[in-house]
RNA sequence: GGGUAGGUACCGAAGUGGCCAAACGGGGCAGACUGUAAAUCUGCUGGCUCACGCCUUCGAAGGUUCGAAUCCGUCCCUGCCCA
């Protein structure tokens, strides 16, 4: 049951849905993705989850599958000891080396959801750049690629230059971007990847690569950038109040990683259904021309759809339900895909404050900061607004086997009395 | 190596002996208004305590003082300039 691509040519594809932001020469580019060719993407191995911000060229590589291409991933786990600078403010601390293996083996597990890993024409392959890094001699390394550099172009290179002016960085992250040069110029010698696809901040490092492998091995390769992702309220893209949104459900709750979808702004539902969903973009347009509180139903079918395509559609349907329920009329929170756990009748017995018990819901990060909450008029239990600092939870507060805690209107906790 | 300016809470940035848990801005959380939207307005934004209050925090460990983010010496780190 794959979603079938609306044209065949990868490039018209990303290009309509919004998918591309530079490339280094449109025409070019579109004639090469009339053949099936082998491209790559590299993913940085720096947590043993990726998190939504790397769901854009998950989706190329996906595309890149389904348009009869051949996707490369490459995990960085030699860059990965280095960290990539580009966009950062300051240096990324060195991981070990069982770090990165540990955590390249996640990642690629996270990508395998999405992409079709086996030996086939267009199946993918999963690569890991200390294959080829972590042997290399300083010396014959400096020989290679040394004189092909120029010093004044690298410090002109827009990820070198912020790190300049924000406060400089270390010889060991300016080699980055020779080390991802490296490795294109590489795997064109290697796998016949002739293209490059890279989040925006990848351009220069793309860029540099093109330039080593055309004056080594007089290559013609090409790059195209996926747009950075970007909010229309001018917020981060993929945090929220705990931070990043994950792909793995130990980091965040299939329930909370539906709600992100579902709770984005009016102006970035079209944007976003084109960047993570494999709907046609005809009916993409269909489910997104009406306004206002009409857009509601294409909120949420985005966040079934992007769950879908990361946790699969028993997840996905399980949240949109417990969604459905806990967020409509009967706000009804006894779905089991609301976040929810157990609790003792004999902690009950024992007495036990409301603002601890926010906290052991999560809600709350201390007993402060929940009776700060609750003072606030944002915590509620079992739906009534507790205005009471001191109230405190008895065998009494028990409806139907549950009690549910909620902290504000999107944030809720059942607890399962037992 | 020399000179110089710095290191303050999630981030930026005031504070230069007591009135400092530390101004202000951003971010975040909550309330009102709404559509689980945006914008706007309001409150909150170290921990413990029913509370008076207590505890921890201003790069690190010391010292001076009744009292230190603030003064002193040492160390670590960073920027800039010079070599």
């Amino acid at each position: 049951m794959p979603d079938v691509p609306e044209t065949t040519n990868l490039f018209e594809l990303l290009s309509a849905r919004g998918l591309v932001s530079q490339c280094t020469d449109p025409d070019g580019i579109r004639a090469r993705l009339a053949k099936p060719l082998a491209a790559y993407v590299g993913f940085d191995p720096t947590a043993d989850s990726l998190h939504i911000g790397s769901l854009v060229p998950i989706m190329g590589l996906y595309w890149l599958q389904q348009c009869g291409h051949r996707p490369l991933v490459l995990v960085g786990g030699a860059t990965g000891l280095v960290g990539d600078p580009s966009g950062k403010t300051e240096s990324r601390t060195m991981l070990t080396r069982e770090d990165v293996n540990h955590n390249a083996n996640a990642i690629a597990a996270q990508i395998a959801r999405l992409v079709r890993f086996d030996d086939s024409p267009t199946g993918a392959k999963l690569i890991n750049n200390v294959d080829w890094l972590g042997t290399l001699n300083w010396i014959e390394m400096l020989r290679a690629v040394g004189p092909h550099f120029s010093i004044n172009r690298m410090l002109s290179m827009d990820s070198v230059k912020g790190r300049l002016e924000a406060g400089g960085m270390t010889f060991l992250e300016f080699n980055y971007m020779v080390m991802q040069a490296y490795d294109f110029a590489h795997l064109h010698r290697a796998e016949g990847c002739t293209v490059q696809f890279g989040g925006q901040d990848q351009w220069g490092n793309i860029v540099m690569g093109i330039e080593l492998a055309r004056r080594t091995d007089g290559a013609d390769l090409a790059g195209v950038t996926f747009p950075l992702v970007t909010k229309a309220d001018g917020g981060k893209f993929g945090k929220s109040e705990k931070g990043n949104i994950w792909l793995s459900t130990e980091r965040t709750p299939v329930h909370e990683f539906f709600q992100f979808w579902r709770n984005i702004a009016d102006a970035d539902v079209r944007r976003f259904f084109g960047f993570f969903t494999t709907l046609p973009m005809t009916e993409v347009d269909a489910l997104t021309a009406a306004g206002g509180e009409a857009l509601n139903p294409a909120k949420e079918r985005l966040a079934w759809e992007v769950t879908r395509l990361i946790h699969g559609q028993g997840a996905a349907d399980a949240a949109r339900e417990a969604a459905r329920k806990a967020f409509g009329a009967g706000h009804d929170a006894t779905a089991d895909a609301v976040p929810h756990g157990p609790l003792a009748t004999a902690d009950l017995a024992a007495g036990l404050s409301f603002a601890a018990l926010l906290v052991k819901a999560g809600l709350a990060t201390s007993n402060s900061d929940a009776k700060r909450l609750i003072k606030g008029g944002g915590a509620q239990l079992n739906d009534a607004v507790i205005a009471d600092e001191q109230r405190s939870v008895t065998a009494a507060d028990v409806v139907a086997g549950h009690i549910v805690v909620r902290a504000g209107k999107k944030r809720l906790f059942r607890f399962d009395v037992a």
